[in-house]
DNA sequence: TTGATTTACTACACGGCGTTTAGTGAGTGC
DNA sequence: GCACTCACTAAACGCCGTGTAGTAAATCAA
């Protein structure tokens, strides 16, 4: 993973500090192969140290408990996940709005297909009792996410606004953080498009959720085509017309 | 629970099958309690057994595994909620479709929230490595949320069809038996409908499941104006006007 | 009524889990 | 060279699902 590259740098990281970052890199690398096959719930301190030829205390030393480790982990799947989306818009021209949210929506599924564990790691309530805190971290993840589609929402507005000029919001109906950001970002944005957005949000992970719970495939044989139909529709409902 | 009230009839059931039904019922009965504060995880055999007064290896005579349990569950959960979304939906004149669907879209939301480990237990994809099997019984509770979907979505198809008349689906898209019975209920719908169904499944959904696993009120301070008005945006992208 | 059989259950064991604690040996810094 | 820190092991605790052997009571047949 990480290439030996860096050599006659002064010691800003000791030797320790060096090995115990690397062991700590092993164990999630190592956690997310055994999440990769078997779920994860395959995710155990013991697993991971037999994998390692540790035993599950010594884990402690780099991770307060298990969950801990799981936040680490979906902290790293879901930034994983958000370059992806997020490439794939900026891979685009700015003026083809259409094709912008398209590509989110499209690179959002095929990333959960192709890693349905990540997904489920990541938006699955899965994992025991895990979520209570819903560590910071990963909160901030969710803005992040919310932020790329506010964004594409925000170049959509001009075409969208007069789809949604009855619904007044408030910016104190959001997070503080975000529509800071938001705000700054997007000033001419009203507090309605930070609402369609996650709306929009909500509407792509539905089916994507759906999917990869295995709750849609029983019924459609088809659901990328659903899902790209959806999509299309999507960003007509906002105004834009499909390429 | 129960009423006592069949003395006259016939021993179509035994006392030994009544009382064996009785526990039944009482150790999913226990199930759901102990689910409901602490959440689908808190399900474990031994924890009902110990509630019950029994050892956890006597439950093994009325679930062959933890999973069949769970599953039982999860059919019986199942059918209360669809009973609730049926419910609100046919309590509208038949000629209000708009209504009905929205009717259909915040009962369940309005569900999910006041019950949201029962939530959790169908659709979120918890329960360790639960899930490779997914019961024939529960797809079939899948079959019967999509078909009163569909049935709404056909009431609605005359102002719909026009806005889906280029999407181009067959009936063999979808599952056979599914199929069948909407076919008969709904002679004039095409594949195209079903479709259609399943999207507004799963943007009804999305928005729900983010709020429930807590992945939308860090950012959004009111997750029902934000559903009712995507429920609103969906019945007019149908083509109907909202109430 | 009595004897055979079915049934519901207990007791116990196995291996796996997260987590804690006490102890050990090698690497580090003065 | 010495004190010390740090990574780690070993063993235990109390959970968990699951299987097996045994028991006592309810049921059925004569």
């Amino acid at each position: 993973m990480k290439s030996a590259t860096q050599p006659p740098q002064p010691p800003t990281q000791t030797r320790r500090e060096r090995l115990r970052a690397e062991t700590s890199a092993e164990i999630k690398a190592v956690a997310l192969r055994l999440m990769a096959d078997g779920g994860p719930d395959a995710i155990s301190l013991r697993a991971i140290a037999r994998e390692m030829g540790m035993t599950a205390g010594a884990i402690y030393g780099y991770f307060d408990t298990r969950d801990a480790l799981v936040t680490a982990l979906i902290v790293d799947v879901y930034s994983e996940l958000l370059a992806a989306v997020e490439g794939a818009r900026d891979r685009l021209p700015a003026d083809d709005v259409a094709g912008r949210i398209v590509a989110w929506g499209v690179t959002l599924r095929a990333w959960a297909i192709a890693n349905p564990e990540g997904f489920r790691l990541i938006y699955g309530d899965s994992l025991r009792g895990y979520e209570p805190p819903l560590q910071e971290a990963v909160t901030a993840s969710e803005k992040r996410a919310c932020e790329g589609l506010t964004a594409l929402i925000a170049e959509a507005w001009p075409s969208a606004a007069n789809r949604y000029c009855d619904e007044v919001y408030a910016w104190a109906d959001f997070d503080e953080a975000l529509v800071e950001k938001v705000r700054t970002a997007h000033p001419d944005l009203p507090p309605a498009g930070a609402a369609v957005a996650m709306r929009v949000w909500g509407r792509m992970y539905g089916l994507v959720a759906l999917e990869v719970f295995g709750r849609l495939s029983p019924l459609a044989h088809d659901p990328a085509r659903l899902y790209e139909d959806e999509l299309k529709a999507l960003v007509r409902d906002l105004g834009l017309t499909p390429a």
